[in-house]
DNA sequence: CTGACCAACATGGTCGGACCAAACACCGTC
DNA sequence: GACGGTGTTTGGTCCGACCATGTTGGTCAG
């Protein structure tokens, strides 16, 4: 069982970014709540300071008010994925476009001033596309390692922060997807060579350019998966 | 006075990240933790729940455990900038290539899929640079304004939270720098000529070499900046 | 009727003490 | 030395209370 102060957050998070609550507006007292909760204040209180954290709530003496969406943290991501049966395919697609923008950076990174052992390392994880005969799930085990390999080898912090947050929300949200996806194997290794070769060369501008379109490949992929599985519904409980 | 939580959760958060409690170490108890503070054990509970929440503690029945900082949230990036006089250089420099690289995903989406009159705008705010009589003041609210109108445009929820995030603890760190920048305002005109013909074109190359090229102007001055703050100590206190 | 002022009320912040279930540490048993 | 049981410690929750401050509504002067 989950502790009661996170089912309190839960369901306020929920209420709030469902727009139950408009922005600028207050929400019902501590006290209100520990009674509509059937809980505690001081339940309520570690409640609040979740919901203050996370960006949602402006907590002050006289009231707590609900703040707009997009002056919350980046953990509000995963709340937004989860609403409704499937997350919202627009916000799926933005992920992406951020995801492979940081892999991108560290790429980058890499390439600019990376050691000859990372680069040999990275090489290694690139090598994985070329064997053809991958079959679904090693083929996703691959594509993750690869972006987070490269991530690691940035020695950027903050990139390594806000790709590791975005990305532990949207996997569970992507994860009943898998079954839909259609990898095209011959196209990875396509570009998984090219790529290989740009960083191989140290060549910035190529290994921009390589990754840009394994990264473009990879959000192909995720979202036909996507469209497929929405046009396909009803099928979420079966999915394990 | 802040309240008593805060300064709770702000102490044991220093302490952490100043590397006083060795990752994957117990922290204190909290009924231990409200005794060093003179506190209640709510107090610390609220504090707790915050540092739960920044990523840098995980709280189960039998103790709180101190988290790597690489698995932190993105808020410990101001806490990180705090420590010490000044801030860590590697660390404002990583920060520096992030921010950029955000706002230029967000230049190409807007290049991609913006409306016509959301180039026009964005051209309103480049056009800004022609000017080259700017004073310091007014071209740092310039280049803020640009960054902040780019993000607005690229309709992308996740990009605006993260950089909304990462600036918002970056900017205070940075601001008592600011009397040591130097900026090349010919050369800041010259690039803004460049990255507002190649959005007039819509040339999504053109404008993501302008937009690197502004950005890493913008880069090198402020590491200039701060390497001059750097050998030249002692003056924290009368910048204002 | 309007606006300023003040008192009563509501709200968050803090406190002290208490109980529970689960995790942990210790110790004697085998 | 390995094992099992027990007592302690820990977080999770509850209750009731007090304070300072913010909010609200009503009163009163204009």
């Amino acid at each position: 069982m989950t502790t009661k102060h996170d089912q309190i957050s839960d369901t306020l998070t929920e209420d709030i970014l469902q727009g139950r609550y408009r922005a600028g507006e207050r929400l019902p007292s501590e006290r209100d709540l520990s009674a509509r909760f059937d809980a505690n204040r001081g339940a309520v209180r570690e409640a609040m300071k979740r919901l203050e954290q996370l960006g949602v709530v402006d907590v002050q003496p006289g009231g707590a008010r609900v703040k707009d969406t997009n002056q919350a943290s980046l953990d509000v991501i995963g709340h937004l994925l989860n609403q409704g049966d499937l997350p919202d395919r627009d916000l799926v697609d933005q992920i992406l476009v951020v995801i492979n923008a940081l892999v991108s950076i560290a790429a980058e990174q890499l390439v600019k001033s990376g050691r000859d052992i990372e680069i040999e390392e990275m090489r290694g994880f690139v090598k994985a596309f070329f064997k053809q005969e991958l079959n679904k799930e090693a083929h996703s085990l691959a594509r993750i390692a690869l972006m987070q390999k490269m991530l690691q080898s940035s020695h950027n912090l903050p990139l390594q922060i806000i790709a590791r947050t975005l990305f532990e929300q949207f996997a569970p949200s992507m994860a009943p997807l898998s079954a839909y996806a259609r990898v095209d194997n011959q196209r990875f290794a396509q570009n998984a060579k090219i790529l290989d070769l740009a960083l191989e060369k140290r060549d910035l501008a190529a290994v921009r350019a390589a990754f840009d379109a394994f990264s473009e490949l990879n959000r192909e992929t995720m979202v036909a998966a996507f469209d497929l599985a929405q046009s396909t519904p009803g099928q979420e409980a079966n999915s394990l």
